[in-house]
DNA sequence: TTCCGGGTTA
DNA sequence: TAACCAGGAA
């Protein structure tokens, strides 16, 4: 290891922030205007979504849960329909139960450290990551999909592949963060955005780009650009997946809890109903079967079902 | 490795 | 049509 080779961002960064500070998305939770809390939500949100879709959930559950206390104090079933059409409902208890923790555990204030954070249900090591850089101004790598596509492309020359990052991955990002902390923040921040708005996996705006000149991507004729790099999807339609998000949407849209003496239970959607929501019935019993073992969802002893207290 | 939503884009 | 998206967990 030699100390005092320079990081590989010393050669890309004077472009690179010049083009963050003129192009970054003026997002709710960025430039200090929200809480390590906030910054949070943030992230858990956006894992596997765009941000354009999240700006709106994120602007109505701050309102609603400005804090980690607040939210251990909600029931599961406001916090489900609160998720909305995010996807990956599953998101939704796990930042409760790590609101619950943070608030009985931790003083109602998030750790500021990568184990006490990545101990917290639905923290992996992105999150983590992402919280100790843009809430707490910590030097640390953040490694995503976007960061890891812009940091292979432009240092490496080639496409970054689907699946867990590799160790590889994580060093690159380790030997092109930047040494000052401050610096560190928005290197994490503007390769993610430029991976996000220039750098896109299909059609990279190389002739926007403000690191082109120094990219071996592009360098090289832009190799293997549009090849698959993931392994083939299952299709959406007809999925378990689709069919758990139907059932889940179903009992968003029933009438509210009345908050009479049954404090936190909403109405049910009976049996007769939920049989209409998919004709396989097979599938349809062993997904309402998964939501219930996730505690999306509660099983009536009658059969019928409703979002859980 | 696979499962876990749902919307957008080329 | 199908890849892709500020991933996490088993």
């Amino acid at each position: 290891m030699n100390d005092t080779a320079a990081p590989l961002s010393a050669s890309v960064s004077t472009p690179l922030f010049a083009w963050w500070h003129a192009n970054a998305r003026d997002l709710p939770w960025r430039f200090g205007r929200t809480t390590p809390w906030g910054v949070l939500v943030s992230e858990v949100m956006s894992q596997q979504t765009q941000m354009s879709r999240v700006v709106p959930y994120w602007e109505g559950w701050m309102a609603v849960w400005p804090d980690a206390a607040s939210l251990a104090h909600a029931s599961k079933a406001e916090v489900i329909t609160a998720w909305g059409r995010l996807g990956y409902p599953r998101r939704a208890l796990r930042l409760q139960e790590c609101a619950r923790a943070v608030a009985d555990e931790c003083g109602d204030e998030l750790p500021r450290d990568y184990d006490g954070l990545t101990a917290l249900p639905g923290i992996g090591d992105y999150t983590a990551s992402a919280v100790l850089s843009f809430a707490f101004g910590e030097r640390i790598a953040v490694v995503d999909t976007n960061i890891r596509r812009v940091l292979s492309r432009l240092f490496l020359g080639v496409e970054s592949r689907g699946g867990a990052a590799s160790p590889a991955e994580r060093e690159l990002a380790n030997r092109a963060l930047p040494e000052d902390a401050a610096r560190s923040v928005t290197w994490n921040q503007a390769v993610m955005e430029l991976g996000a708005l220039v750098c896109t996996a299909k059609a990279p705006a190389c002739d926007v780009c403000p690191v082109a000149h120094r990219c071996a991507f592009l360098a090289a004729g832009r190799p293997g650009l549009g090849e698959r790099r993931t392994r083939p999807r299952q299709r959406f339609q007809g999925t378990d997946r689709q069919v758990r998000g139907i059932v889940l949407d179903a009992l968003r849209k029933l009438p509210g809890d009345v908050r009479g003496g049954n404090a936190g239970a909403g109405a049910s959607l009976p049996r007769v109903q939920v049989e209409r929501l998919w004709k396989d019935r097979a599938q349809l019993d062993a997904c309402i079967a998964s939501l219930d073992e996730d505690g999306l969802i509660e099983i009536q002893p009658d059969g019928s079902l409703r979002l859980p207290a």
